[in-house]
DNA sequence: CGGACAAGCTGA
DNA sequence: CAGCTTGTCCGG
């Protein structure tokens, strides 16, 4: 048995009542007597030999199915490839609600693989050549690079055509598109089990299974065919611990199942997945999928002239004069202004307490320490003048001045907004947030794209990329019209290029380049570990053959290996000291 | 995690 | 020394 309790990193043997081993077998979820308290837990050996010396105690309930026997396995592999502990693998697997009655015979749909199928071939031909050259051998994984325009859709529908639905498991990173599918594919004939509530009906067998990233543990006892639709989408990984890929679970599943497994991506990451084949469509059909891109040079304009160009009014008058014409604005600053100076003696606003710069939240006076939170008004600490300028403005600040600019109102966005939605209005203002929350536009422009390019993290550019390509999807492909917009100073970078050319391969190639000589994924494996007993671990880690540990600030330490199999079996052969340690596998923020 | 138990402190 | 808090240990 695994206890279903976070702390308890243990297993323990119990003894199956006659009465209910016909219910019991490896997966399923039963309750057990430990140390004086009733809690839950799952069974994940059978038969097991008594150990002598030890008294076991019965069951003493069980509480339906959990995840079949190879998904128990799958969960044991994760726990080891993320260095956590098994039962939160084991809970993921597991159905919301206590699911009863007989298992389906789990022997799966592979007696019957090569039954033909009903499901109509998808209509768009393009899709065809793409799954012709998807599926080449079963047990291979493929990367097909799409561009976002065109709709991935026709690639799950002739899959299944070909598959049947039957062992087909296709994920989405948000909840409204994997619905979206669903429905699209339902609507076409074919019988779909939407994860997470469909849980038994996955079981069954018959369907094919949809969701997000949570499904990539859905309870098909064998996976013949899997599908991640932008699977270079951070939602595919779990970011509390352990940090969980669902595109490295259903790689996984796929390499234990002999399936075909396609990664769908406009803009695929360099480690997405190591060793896979990557497919593309004619530069000229990628070409189409792309909008227009506009790469605005500013790098000859003064800092002081702000965040609008005369090309960006021009561009928003442009759609904002037509009637239902409707523009996003995307700045990835909160507040109103984030940082100010004095008009009068030029020095910088910080916080009286600890120095650190201060921010003004709202459209009140009053400027706020975003370090150590304390307040004071909105006065020159050095010189008394009221008169202050602001050098860096935030979503606030520019959704007043887009206002102003174009006699729009203009809608704020941030990841804290209420409004759940941003189809009402015309023009919209807000943090990558907005483009989750508006569904059509017809012109995305970045204010400062050079806050994303520049961040201090590795896989900036490429993360800077996938933003594009949302905007993109958001305002369809350039024959429709759809346009981005990108003000920056750096305008050569080459994930502008990428944009401007629609070749995700331009930002592909330099990227590997600088993962194969630091050393980072694909070409190695990274842990961060954090806490306060972060420094003990990564001492004794450092002991292990191929494991090599720096310190990355404080309470901070950063585990590199040459790759997961040695830098896991570290992770899980090294005890972890008596304090707290955080360890995030394949951190994002290395 | 959370119950059990031991050790340490307090006040009558 | 009962009654309480605090800390450490460990689970079948």
């Amino acid at each position: 048995m695994v206890p279903d309790v976070p702390a308890i990193h243990r297993r323990f043997d119990y003894w199956v009542p006659p009465d209910m081993a016909a219910q019991i077998r490896v997966g399923s979820r039963v309750r057990i007597d430990l140390h004086g308290r009733r809690v839950g837990a799952w069974v994940v050996e059978d038969d097991v030999p008594a150990t002598a010396g030890v008294s076991v105690k019965s069951l003493a309930l069980s509480s339906g199915h959990g995840p079949p026997p190879p998904l128990v396995a799958l969960a044991e592999w994760a726990a080891w490839r993320w260095a956590g502990p098994l039962s939160s693998f084991l809970g993921t697997a597991s159905p919301a609600r206590v699911v009863r009655g007989e298992w389906p015979t789990t022997e799966g749909p592979a007696a019957d693989s090569d039954r033909p199928t009903d499901v109509p071939p998808s209509p768009g031909g393009g899709s065809v050549s793409i799954v012709d050259e998807a599926i080449v051998d079963n047990g291979a994984v493929s990367v097909v690079r799409l561009a976002p325009g065109l709709d991935a859709t026709l690639v799950v529908q002739e899959l299944v055509h070909r598959t049947g639905p039957a062992g087909v498991l296709v994920l989405a990173p948000s909840h409204v598109r994997a619905a979206q599918l669903a429905a699209r594919l339902r609507a076409a004939g074919v019988p779909v089990a939407l994860m997470p509530g469909d849980w038994e009906q996955a079981a069954a067998g018959e369907s094919m299974v949809v969701g997000t990233r949570t499904a990539a543990w859905a309870p098909l006892s064998r996976l013949r065919a899997a599908v991640v639709l932008d699977a270079h989408d951070e939602a595919y990984r779990e970011e509390r611990t352990p940090t969980w890929s669902a595109v490295d679970v259903v790689v996984e599943r796929g390499r234990r199942d002999q399936a075909t497994v396609v990664l769908v991506s406009a803009c695929p990451p360099v480690a997405l997945a190591e060793g896979a084949r990557l497919v593309t469509t004619a530069r000229a059909v990628e070409r189409r999928g792309w909008p227009v891109v506009d790469v605005i040079d500013r790098s000859g304009d003064d800092p002081r002239t702000g965040l609008f160009s005369e090309r960006l009014a021009r561009a928003l008058h442009q759609v904002l004069d037509r009637p239902g014409g409707r523009c996003v604005c995307i700045l990835n600053r909160t507040g109103r202004v984030r940082l100010l100076a004095c008009a009068q003696c030029g020095a910088l606003a910080r916080c009286t307490r600890c120095g650190g710069a201060v921010a003004q939240a709202e459209a009140t006076a009053v400027l706020e320490c975003r370090r150590c939170g304390e307040t004071r008004p909105a006065v020159c600490a050095a010189c008394d003048s009221t008169r202050l300028k602001s050098l860096r403005i935030g979503v606030t600040r520019a959704t007043e001045e887009l206002s102003a600019l174009t006699a729009v109102d203009a809608l704020e966005i941030t990841g804290t907004s209420a409004t759940v939605d941003g189809d009402g209005a015309r023009l919209v203002v807000g943090t990558e947030a907005a483009l989750h929350r508006v569904t059509r536009a017809d012109l995305v422009a970045f204010l400062d794209i050079d806050q994303h390019l520049l961040a201090p993290r590795f896989g900036a550019g490429e993360e800077t990329l996938a933003l594009v390509a949302r905007a993109a999807r958001v305002v369809g492909p350039r024959d429709g019209g759809g346009k981005v917009l990108l003000q920056t100073r750096i305008p050569t970078h080459e994930v502008l290029q990428a944009a401007l050319h629609a070749d995700p391969s331009v930002v592909s190639e330099p990227e590997r380049a600088v993962r194969e000589t630091l050393g980072l994924p694909p070409f190695g494996a990274l842990a961060m570990l954090r806490g306060p007993g972060a420094a003990a671990y990564a001492d004794a880690l450092a002991q292990v053959d191929g494991v090599t540990t720096s310190s990355h600030g404080p309470d901070r330490w950063l585990v590199r290996s040459a790759d997961h199999p040695v830098m896991c079996d570290a992770l899980a052969s090294v005890a972890r000291p008596a304090e707290r340690v955080r360890v995030e596998v394949d951190p994002t923020d290395a």
